[in-house]
Order: C-alpha cells, then structure tokens, then sequence
DNA sequence: TCTTACTATAGGGAATAGCTATAGTCGCTA
DNA sequence: TAGCGACTATAGCTATTCCCTATAGTAAGA
C-alpha cells in the first residue's frame, strides 16, 4: 500500500471510470489499472464492482476509499506542518541565560531582536553556567547566553561583549572621592560576593586576589540586587559589573567607581550545540546584539 | 513523501538513533540515513538534529513526526478497513493485559482461542494499566485486559470475569490452620505488596484497609511470582488473585487460606475502542472466554 | 594515538512503477 | 452475425527508485 495507490482508488471512486481517473491522476489508463489490480490483491479483496460501463466501489471499497480520503488528508498536512517551519526566525527559540546577565541584558536585546525576528519570540531560562550547560547539552535549551570561559566539550561559542567590573560602595564611604581603585586595594571582609555557584563570585575573587572567601552568611547576596541593597545599607563594597549599574538601576544611596585600567572585565558569549537546526536563529542573535546601544558593552561582534 | 518514509522518520523520532531506527524498521543504516535526508530535502526542513551521540527532533521535525504517526494511524486503519471485508478472524490481534493477568489467564485463553479462532494470532503486550490506556488509545493494540475500573475516555468495556482474592501465608504460618481470613484481618507491616503503578496493590489496599503502606522496599515485589517467592521464603504474608494460585503454580512451601465471605474479588475485562474494525475478534475473544474451564474465573459472559 | 560508535557517501543490483502497444470483452448496430 | 465503439486487462520494455554492501568521515573516550 503506497499513498499513491491511495490516490488512485479515491480517483477512481471519484471518476467511475478507469481512463478518466487515469488522466486526472496524470498517468496512462494501464498503470492505473495494474496499481488499482496491485492493491486488491494486497489486501485480498475486491475494491471496486467493474460492471458494464460503470466502475463503482464496492461495499468494502467504499469504505476503504472514505479512510484512504483521511489517510491522504493527514498525510498532506504532514508536508504543511514541515513546510510552516522552513522559516528558521519562526518559532520560539528558548534561551538560557545567568542570573547576572538576563535581567539588564534581555530588557534591551529582547527590543532589538523584535526588529531582526519579530515571529521569534524568546523562551527564557534563567540559571547557572553549570546548568545551562547540561540544559544546552540535553536539548531543554537551544542557546545560552554566559560568561567564558564555558569549557563545554561539543558546544561552539561566540564572545558577544566585554563588560568591565565597578566597585560599589556605599555613600559616606571614603572611598567615594577616588578616581579610580586598583583591584588589589578590594580586600578583606567587607567585600559583598555572590552565593557560590555563581561565575561570577568566581571572576571576582580571580580579578582582586586579595578578598578573602568569607565564612559567613551575612557577606553573600542570592543576587546582583540584592548585593546592591546590601551595599546602600552599608554591610560593605561590592564589585559588580557595569551593565547592572546604568539606569534604571541606579540610586543615590551607592556610588560607582572605575577600576583603575586595565579593568577587570568578563567576556560573554553566546554558546550552542553545533547541530542545532537553525543556524539563523544564532545569526538574528548576534544580529540583536549589534543593535545593543548601552556603553557598558563593548561589542565583539 | 511516502509511507515508508514517514515510518523511517516516526522510528528515528523514537530510537534516537540511525542504527536503531534502521533496524526496527528492517532495513540497513545508510537506508534509512538517505531516506531521512530525501524527505528532509522535499521539505526543505531540517527535521532532526545530529549530535554527537544522540539524534533528536527539531520543533519542527517533533510536529512533523507527530502528524506523521497520525498519517501512518489513518492509513493502517485503510489496510484494516479492508481486511473488514474479509475474514476479521484473520490476522494477528494485537491484545495487551496486565502483568498479574497476563501470565495466569493468557495460557488457557489462547488454547480456547485456538478454537474458536484458529487464523487469529495474538501478540501480546504485557504491561500496566495506565500504559496499555495509552497504547489503546494510540492504536499501538487493539484491545486490553484490565482489571475494572478502567475509566478511559472514548473507550468501550465488558466485564468478563470475577476473581476472588485469597491469602498467602507461608508453612508454618499461625494461620495455616484457619478455615477463612477477614480482610481485616490481614493488616500490619508483615503484609507483602506489589510496587506502585500496578493496580492489583491498590485492589489490596480497598479491600483489606488495614494494610498499612510500606515504607521499604523490602516488602514490595516486581510481580505476583516475586511475592509468592518472598512468602515462601518467609518474609510475610500476602494477598494475591485466586488465578495466580492455581496448578502448575502450586509448590508446598506457601499455603492458600481463602477470605471469609463475601471474600474481595476484582472484576476483569475487555477494553477496546468504538471504531475497531474487528468486531468479531473481540466476540471470539468472548468466546474463546466463554471456553474457560478453571474455578478461579467466575465467568460473566 | 588508537579505538569505538555513529552517520554519511559511493556504487551497483534488484525491484518497481511507469510507458506504449495490443488483446480481450461487452453491447450496440447494420 | 459481423463489425464497431467504448472500455479494461495484459505484455513487454525502460527508467527510476530503492535498498544493499563497503567504506569514508567524525567526534568522543581510552
């Protein structure tokens, strides 16, 4: 049984007449006749009554013919639903990205994705490098978005920004008059840090080798904002990096301050599984981040 | 686009895999890697994504495999329409039936089968009662033996037979000596149950509400045999369908005490869905039930 | 670096679906 | 009843398709 076999028994049930049908399916009258001889043969029953100037389904034909028309529709709508996703920017496309990043980078690389693909809306999963990356690993994600370095063996990235870090500190601070402060004068315990688990604790400890690893709870923040409410209140500095300083983030109970050059900085890239299906989706990515106007990223693409 | 290739693509779907999905669909690897590629070329969609060590479907090939299984279900059903005409008491019957019925009945129902329908193979899934809803309600069997209730949407039932329930002590037990047990009787932590998911445990719960829950593992078996193994090893008590107990499964190192009366019983019976095209496969089945000698079964048809 | 596991490609052979030509069948008409 | 017209079935051939084996390519793990 083959679909178009399918096609010739609802041709003939149609037409009535094995040269009509034969011509509507666009094939001689013979190998219309001999597909019709093939397929009762197959199933062992007579599908059509030939009688004298009339073909018409039999009892059984006519039912088969009735399912072969649902066969052939379901069969149709399996090219329509195929060719509804050539589109690659059509579609969801589900983003995982760290807690550091998402909340300042999607508000505005979401505005400008609208414009590269605007039937690409975006599924995102907020969470850390170590599970993004099984994420990525176990397709529950398409792309990532984190911080390099993401040694993930089968996976292709692709730097998108530098970011540099700032110090933080409360008002009243002595440090709040400095231009700028060296990465080895942020020591000691009074520097806020992320939970562990966070990459970004990591870079900073790797950028001011002098904070020490604090013992208490009281020092660590869930997040870069709860970090920044703990620096207002005067628990301590902090080093954050500069996407989550701008507007609208900023209040007048802290104070930023430059490292002195070169920067601290971290690299983000966007990372996926090389066999991923559609690769333009990657290139609308890049193409949003190109739009991205803030100055705390310094383009890489 | 044909019906093979739309086989080739629903197996890959499954398999994860070339190798496998060639082989369950008989044919070599490079085979079935041609006829994924083709199909993906006529679409102009990549269907599948090749990773290392998996394979699996894009969005868009996951809609596509599904509205292929649909395809595939509709033109199955023109093959099955046809074979309506002629003797529906030939051909394999795909019947499913639960694991604690499955081995005890299925021995003797298919020697009465043999009578009443000799050109009507069965091929059997044993499985529990949730997945064979699943798989009827797929059209991956054509008809169940559950045990009641079995509320399932769309679907038609008819009680074939009571069983009753009975207890199973080891030698020795202080009960050996018993005429009958009440159900409330049997209770406590020495009663040994099925793991969850089969609904024979849960029939033993109804009916002897003593029984308290296990907590380990200990108590809990894979199936009927694994329990009658752990009662004659003398681990404890327990309760399990008079049709397990019968010859050739009789040894002497349990002993069956019956329930006082009106002792539990469940009531088992065929499931099938409306549109099935083989009405007289199931009224055989009926007969070949019709066809049961043991006491255990209390017929009802 | 070698091995292993997997997918893609190449090339050839068998099966098949299509074609044209023609035979067979039935009813009608001369 | 012979011939004709309308139709379907059969025969014989060809081009295509389908599937096979063998092998290359590739990535991960030992």
């Amino acid at each position: 049984m083959t679909l178009t076999e399918l096609r010739y028994i609802v041709a003939l049930a149609q037409e009535g007449n094995f040269s009509r049908a034969a011509e509507f399916c666009s094939v001689s009258q013979p190998t219309l006749s001999v597909a019709i001889a093939r397929l009762e043969d197959e199933f062992g029953v007579q599908l059509f009554e030939r009688g004298k100037g009339f073909v018409s389904p039999s009892a059984v034909g006519h039912k088969v013919v009735e399912q072969a028309k649902r066969a052939l529709g379901e069969a149709e709508k399996v090219r329509q639903v195929a060719m509804l996703g050539r589109d690659q920017l059509e579609g969801p496309l589900r983003l995982g990205v760290i807690h550091t990043i998402g909340p300042y980078l999607l508000p505005q690389l979401i505005h400008s994705l609208k414009v590269v693909a605007p039937a690409m809306p975006l599924a995102i999963e907020e969470n850390m490098t170590a599970t993004l990356a099984d994420m990525l690993h176990d397709n529950e994600v398409d792309v990532v978005i984190i911080a390099l370095p993401f040694d993930v063996p089968g996976v292709l990235t692709r730097a998108i920004y530098d970011e540099s870090f700032k110090v933080v500190v409360p008002r009243g601070h002595p440090w709040e008059s400095r231009e700028w402060i060296a990465p080895e004068d942020v020591a000691g315990d009074e520097v806020l840090l992320l939970k562990a688990g966070n990459c970004f604790r990591d870079q900073v400890l790797g950028a001011c080798p002098q904070v020490s690893s604090p013992e208490t709870d009281v020092r660590l923040g869930h997040s870069i904002g709860t970090i920044r409410c703990m620096v207002a209140s005067g628990l301590g500095v902090s080093v954050l990096p500069d996407s989550a300083l701008g507007h609208p983030y900023s209040n007048d109970m802290i104070s930023v301050i430059p490292f002195k050059e070169p920067a601290p900085a971290r690299r983000v890239a966007l990372a996926w599984r090389p066999g991923f299906v559609r690769p333009k989706a990657i290139e609308a990515l890049l193409d949003a981040v190109r739009g991205l106007r803030s100055p705390a990223y310094r383009l890489l693409v």
